[in-house]
RNA sequence: GAUAAAAUUACUCUA
């Protein structure tokens, strides 16, 4: 039974979650019985795939049959719920459970990640002064939330406080830190750092390579980025797919489509292969530079490939052909996307209904504005500024007045 | 009780 739970283990750790799926549906109509450690895998794998729903059913099954969740299943269940956006959920599971450490890493983690920063810190305290010692996992996260939002000083002080409780700082500590100066256009410093994490004797990693050449990349500083490319595969680092996806993007953003292609067709034949994000990557930097032949041979190619686009896809696409004039094509896309039983975002209205206003197509835009509700896509204060704005242009001034009147009563406010 | 299951870093669509 154990040799059971070790073998979906290491198929969930290869990220191959719905084939653990199919093993445990396999295993129950052979009578194999789950027990806690089982049936917590399958509830991370459905966490992993956004089957929350899932996820919870087999948290009734388990309790059902009278077995009880360990701290590493509710781990598990509070990180699929900070993973689908639920963090007050998350939360709410939190306090009602006996917290570890792990637990506190998870709901910090949560919170950091969707923008509350503070409540992080205040869980950090928490956690220090209920004599539970945060360990280096929680500090890099809070410190990774500290930088991403620019306050890179106050991480530098998080570093202080937690050498002087005896936690030593490490590699990612560092790579956290140096992609919070690349991020914000530091890029001295973070080249600086980068050069006291080699004096102090760790060897960086392909995440700090990539880093780096993120950094200088977002600046258009290829030369540089070329040159840490060859200095990571110099000294054994293989750059992945990230590290060619960041490629692409900065070679498209300083207009060197060619390069970006060049790249691109190099992953097809020789790897690594291509994911979405190299799908996403391209198609939206062919898209802002206007090559928009391109983009469509890019997106077929991506089907003839066999993988299937998503609706940030088809976004990319209809803002690219709003962009330049193409918005029929624009109109033919969003089309697809109810053909191909793709939901549509907040995104893809937003750009349907700036681009129609913007050809004059108030009409079509306004009835997209209607149909945002019924799709599940309530209009947020974008849409509203940008609905409102075509209204003005085509002298609806009493359709505008109640579209105004809608948002005060849903309490949003202009941008 | 565990040589099995849980949390941290890079690319990633709109004004």
């Amino acid at each position: 039974m154990s040799e059971f739970g070790r073998l979906l283990g290491s198929i969930a750790r290869g990220k191959h979650y719905t084939t653990v799926i199919d093993l445990c549906k396999q295993m129950e109509s052979s009578g194999i019985a789950h027990n806690v450690h089982t049936f917590t895998i399958l509830i991370n794998c459905f966490c992993n795939l956004s089957h929350l729903g899932c996820a919870f059913s087999v948290l009734a099954k388990m309790l059902k049959l009278g077995l009880h969740p360990n701290a590493i299943t509710f781990t598990t269940l509070i990180n699929g719920l900070c993973l689908d956006g639920k963090v007050h959920d998350a939360l709410k599971l939190f306090e009602v459970v006996e917290p570890t450490v792990v637990m506190y890493g998870a709901v910090i983690n949560g919170l950091c990640k969707s923008g509350n920063n503070e409540l992080g810190l205040q869980m950090l305290k928490k956690m220090e002064r209920s004599g539970l010692e945060p360990n280096i996992v929680i500090y890099n996260t809070i410190i990774d939330g500290l930088c991403k939002d620019g306050r890179v000083t106050e991480a530098e002080k998080v570093i202080d406080s937690m050498n002087s409780r005896g936690v030593k700082h490490d590699l990612l500590t560092y790579n956290v830190l140096m992609n919070g100066f690349c991020l914000h256009n530091q890029m001295e410093k973070a080249t600086k750092l980068f050069d006291v994490m080699v004096g102090s004797g760790y060897v960086p990693d392909t995440f700090s390579y990539t880093i780096l050449i993120n950094g200088y990349l977002n600046i258009e500083r290829i030369d540089e980025a070329s040159r840490l490319l060859s200095e990571m595969c110099n000294k054994g680092w293989l750059p992945n797919t990230v590290t060619y996806n960041a490629f692409i993007g900065g070679l498209c953003k300083a207009g060197r489509i060619h390069g970006a292609q060049e790249v691109f067709e190099n992953m097809c034949c020789n790897g690594p292969p291509p994911n979405l994000n190299t799908y996403i990557t391209f198609l939206d930097g062919l898209c802002k530079q206007g090559h928009l032949d391109l983009a469509l041979t890019v997106f077929k190619l991506m089907r003839e490939r066999k993988m299937n686009p998503t609706v940030v896809i088809y976004n990319i696409l209809i803002h690219g052909m709003f962009n330049f004039g193409m918005f029929e094509v624009a109109r033919g896309l969003f089309l697809s996307l109810f053909h191909k039983g793709l939901k549509r975002n907040i995104h893809t209205y937003n750009k349907m209904i700036s681009g129609l206003c913007k050809e004059g197509l108030f009409d079509a835009a306004y009835q997209l504005f209607r149909q945002m509700e019924s799709d599940g896509c309530p209009p947020d204060s974008w849409t509203y500024t940008a609905m409102l704005s075509g209204l003005h242009q085509s002298n609806d001034t009493s359709t505008a007045d109640q579209v105004l009147r809608e948002m005060a009563d849903k309490g949003i406010s202009a941008n």
